[in-house]
DNA sequence: TAAAAATACGAGCGATCGCTCGTAATTTCA
DNA sequence: TGAAATTACGAGCGATCGCTCGTATTTTTA
C-alpha cells in the first residue's frame, strides 16, 4: 500500500529555486545583523524582493528557514572540508597540516557570518539545534580522522577530547577572526595556528621541536 | 542653579531591596533560560512572585534589567577577582598562577549562568553591549597586569595580544566547562590549564619546561 | 489554447510581549 | 494617628511578529 504521510510532490519550477535562494540569502544576512530571534520574517521576504506569502509558500515556517540555511552550509562546508580535511594533509608536517585545514575554514566562516550567527546561538529550538549538529560533527570527525592518522599510538579516548578541545579552542578565537578586518585577520590567523600548535604537537608529535612562537610568517607568499 | 534632570531622590525600603534581588535572580534564571530576546519580562516577574507593575516600578525597561543583573555580577566579580588576581599570585609559577585563577572564575561562571548567557550573546542592544564591557575588561586587565609582572620585558603590545588571546581560548572552552557535569569538570577544567600553560608559557618563561602535557593532578589537593 | 500547476502578492488575523495605569495595601514620617 | 511615600497588584493597551488566505499572474502541461 502507499504511504498516506507521502509529500504532495509538487514539481519545483527554475523560478522557485531561484526564490528559494534569494531567500535563505536574505535570511543569513538578517541572522547575520539581529540573530535568529530577533529575525523578522518579514523583513527577510523584503529583502529577497518577495512577499510573506511567498516566502511561506516555500518554508513551512522560520524554523525551517533556518534549517533550509543550515542544510545549504552543511553543503558548502563538505565542499570546503574536501579540500581542508584531504587525508593527504595528515601526513603533512604540522604547520603546514594547520596552513591546509584553518585557512580554508577561516575563509568560510568569514564569507558566511550567517552560518556562524546559527552555531553561536546557545538558545535555539531542539529542531534547529538537531540542525546544527551535522555541522559540529563534520570539522570535529575530520579532525578526530587526522589525529587517528597522525598519531595512531594515542588512545581513541584521549584522541577524540584533544579533537574536541583543538575544535572549541578555535571557536574560541573565532569572535577575534570574524571581526577582525582584512589586515588584522594574518596576524589572528597566525596566532590562531600557534596556539594550535602548541597544543597539537605534544599530543601527536611527542618528540617534535616543542614550540614555535616566534613563527611570523604570514599567507601565502 | 540645580540640576534640572537630577533624579527624584525616592527613598528606598528594605522590602524593596529584597524585591530587586529576587527580580534579578528570576530575571538571571530566564536569561540562562531562554536567551536575553527570548525571555519575558512577565514571567521573569511570575518568577519572582511579583506583579509585572511591581517589575516596573524599579526597572525602566527590560534593557535595565538586564543592566542591573550585569552591574551586580561585575561587583561580584570584581570579589572573585580580588582573590583569583592578587598581585602575589603574579609571582607564582605558571601551574600555581593558573590554579589560582582559574578555579575561582570556572567556580563563578558555573555558579551564575546567567552571567554567562548574557556575556555570549553577541546581538544585545548598543547599551546592553555597553555594559557588557566592564566585566570584559575586568579578565582582560588583570590578566594583563599579570603578565606585566611575570614578563617586563615583553613589548606591550605582544603582551596585550596575548592576554586577549588567552581570556578567547578560556571562553572557547567554556561551553565545555558549562555543560559539564560535576565529576566531568576536574578533567576538562584540568585541560584548560594545560592549554593556557602550553600558550603562556613560551611566551613568559621563555626557558622554562617546554610542555607539560600528562599533568593530570586533580584541583585542590 | 485551455486547463492545471506553480509562483506572487499584501492586507490583515491572532497571539505574544513590553509596558501602563488606576487602585489598593503597607510602611515611614511627623 | 493621620498624611505622605513606597510597594504591590493585574487587567489590558499598543505594537510587533509569525503566518494565512483570497486573489492575481506566470509557467507548464496536454
Amino acid at each position: 500500500m502507499p504511504d498516506d504521510t507521502a509529500k504532495p510532490e509538487r514539481k519545483r519550477q527554475a523560478r522557485g529555486e531561484k526564490r528559494i535562494e534569494e531567500l535563505l540569502d536574505a535570511a543569513a544576512a538578517v541572522f547575520a545583523e539581529r540573530g535568529y530571534k530577533a529575525a523578522g520574517t518579514n523583513e527577510i521576504a523584503r529583502r529577497a524582493g518577495a512577499s510573506p506569502g511567498t516566502l511561506y509558500q516555500f518554508f513551512q515556517n522560520k524554523d525551517a528557514i533556518a534549517e533550509a540555511l543550515m542544510a545549504r552550509y552543511v553543503a558548502r562546508l563538505r565542499a570546503a572540508h574536501g579540500e581542508a580535511f584531504d587525508p593527504a594533509v595528515a601526513e603533512l608536517p604540522l604547520p603546514e597540516m594547520l596552513d591546509r585545514t584553518i585557512d580554508p575554514v577561516v575563509a568560510f566562516d568569514r564569507a558566511n557570518p550567517g552560518f556562524y550567527a546559527l552555531m553561536s546561538d546557545p538558545h535555539l529550538s531542539p529542531e534547529l539545534a538537531g540542525a546544527k549538529k551535522p555541522a559540529q560533527k563534520l570539522m570535529f570527525q575530520r579532525l578526530d580522522q587526522i589525529l587517528e592518522r597522525r598519531a595512531p599510538d594515542l588512545p581513541a579516548e584521549q584522541r577524540t577530547r584533544t579533537a574536541e578541545v583543538a575544535v572549541h579552542l578555535f571557536r574560541g578565537l573565532l569572535p577575534l577572526i570574524m571581526s577582525a578586518t582584512e589586515d588584522e585577520l594574518p596576524a589572528i590567523v597566525t596566532e590562531t595556528k600557534e596556539v594550535l600548535f602548541n597544543y597539537l604537537s605534544p599530543r601527536i608529535d611527542p618528540d617534535a621541536t616543542p614550540q614555535r612562537n616566534t613563527r611570523t610568517r604570514g599567507q601565502g607568499d
